[in-house]
DNA sequence: TTGTAAGCGTTATCAC
DNA sequence: GTGATAACGCTTACAA
């Protein structure tokens, strides 16, 4: 159980019969090595097992390869039964092992889960961090961003000192084609289950909503609710205590949309018939429900290996733009 | 964007008048250290926004203060719609957090992929590796093992050399109660849709279905899924043809329940009148099904803790347990 | 092309 | 109690 000794990059020099010097290069790859020297200093590092010591390296090269992903442990989509986070997750954590990078993950929400991530970070833990979500004005990326480390968000950050590169999805164009659609379609009370206002995808949705609603002229219905499915449930039945008459609902999240299905349904409205439904997120379940749900596609795993491949184009010092804005898709399936 | 000098001890030695030796004992809370002397270094951090470089400290301490946790990314479980291994993440996650360790999230599956992980545990860049799921005869968790590498998985693996220690729940457990509920409750034609036989996981719930199936003296009717809700549907649909009398069916995932769920439907059964349900995970989605699904619940975020905790364990060179085993509780709903 | 040697920023072992 | 000083294992000028 105790950790076996491991050999140094002497041991290979010494086995192999060269310095230290040049085992580095051949480990690391330079071509300044003789063929035969190379093959002498390979054999060795097999036969004993070598690994170079990552610290060690780390210490004089400055680089970890590495990578922080920062989730907000408070937020309730987290691992609740959201497949937001995993997706994201699993984006990021692809397209960094694509580049021989790797991920660490890291959550925050309380106060001293802030502070962690701050003394990881600047303990040069990591050679950049990501940030999977932002909650309102949350000063952290800025924090890192002055103190010289990369770092990127998974959609726009509301505070802007100072500025910090982001990538998102267009909120506003899916939310305006989902009610669009809707309005070609007849409806005209049209009602929105908004997401949480400290949220700038939570925001974005319900100007959208709003913004298309009032170039047509048709009233607006606002509840809010957190994106949790139970949100979308007692969401529904305010909407429906508030407008008996409404004919369809905008539902910022696809876990919302199925609470909103299922309090229609107890509500005995038909859907689409009496009421059509749209949610936001397209997630695996959505093709699945009764019925299916109409929503607005966004590309979370592409948001996730976006965020990575910028973040890897900042370790390296190349130029990025600052924010980078993935497209948005209506699904149309049964309910709308 | 550059990275901006970072102070060192020496840095905060010479502010503070004393040697880089006293500093340091400070900043790791020697007790053995003058007040007055310990208030004029941590000003001295303070002012100078100090934190310790982790390479450096890695470099002479051997240890990192982080955790690998390895997913099977090839499992199809993994992002898919499924929230097991989120809840492992979490549950691994806060327990390491409130340790003050990290967690390195790493995906494997390919080749290339074991070969990463192994490099990378071997290079010492982390203190533990957890497994949070082991395919067929992984040899991996071994080989790290025998390297001197302390390792823990989830769930029972299959290889037996060397032994590495786990943490499991009571499947065969579960699955009894559950069949035995069915029983009780007058079925007599009880299917299986069984999960994949090269996981654990899926071997001992068809073992506990088996057994219990033949404790009664009651015929057995298998076919096999892999977790996901499609092949549930397609299991679902394969045992109907098999056997149109049954009248009931254990399902060894509620994902794939949920897609017996809408077979049956679609084959005009009535659930539980016609043909009785029972999941396994206890998923929050479950509690939402068209009935609600009854269940065998596995305590997955406590697997996750149970998993970081035994490693800390391991890393501080304690004695565990070859094996951990969680129970597992039958939830009653509506399907059975 | 290869070797020598100087760090990288800590911690730990000694004396004092 | 505090301060020198020697590791820790590697990369990288600079020499040869």
């Amino acid at each position: 159980m105790t950790t076996r000794e491991r050999p140094t990059l002497e041991a290979v020099a010494r086995r192999a019969g060269v310095s230290r010097a040049t085992v580095s290069r051949v480990v690391n790859g330079s071509t300044t090595v003789a063929a035969t020297i190379r093959e002498a200093v390979n054999r060795a590092v097999d036969e004993l097992g070598y690994v170079p010591n990552q610290a060690a390296r780390s210490l004089v090269t400055q680089r970890t390869d590495s990578v922080a992903l920062i989730l907000p442990e408070t937020a309730n989509r987290v691992f609740s039964d959201d497949l937001f986070f995993p997706a994201i997750i699993r984006g990021v954590g692809m397209e960094l092992e694509a580049a021989d990078k790797q991920l660490v993950l890291m959550m925050t929400g309380s106060e001293a889960g802030h502070h962690r991530v701050e003394r990881y970070a600047v303990a040069g833990h990591v050679d950049g961090v990501v940030f999977a979500s932002i909650h309102g004005a949350d000063p952290l990326p800025g924090t890192l961003a002055r103190r010289g480390i990369p770092v990127i968000c998974s959609g726009r950050p509301m505070t802007a000192e100072p500025p910090v590169p982001y990538v998102d999805v267009d909120h506003a164009g899916g939310v305006a084609a989902a009610v669009r659609h809707l309005i070609a379609t007849g409806r005209r009370r049209i009602a929105t289950i908004a997401g949480p206002q400290d949220m700038v995808a939570g925001i974005e949705r319900l100007a959208g909503y709003t913004a298309t609603l009032r170039a047509a002229g048709l009233p607006e219905l606002v509840v809010t609710g957190d994106f949790t499915r139970e949100s979308g449930i007692t969401g529904m039945r305010a909407l429906l205590a508030r407008d008996p008459s409404l004919d369809a609902v905008f539902v910022a999240s696809d876990l919302m949309a199925h609470g909103a299905l299922m309090a229609l349904r107890e509500a005995g409205r038909e859907v689409p018939a009496d009421v059509a439904v749209i949610g936001f997120d397209d997630f695996e379940i959505s093709r699945y429900s009764d019925p299916p749900l109409t929503t607005v596609r966004q590309p979370i795993g592409e948001m996730g290996r976006t965020l990575a491949r910028q973040m890897l184009l900042l370790i390296t010092g190349d130029e990025i733009p600052e924010s980078v804005v993935l497209p948005t898709e209506l699904i149309v399936r049964d309910s709308a």
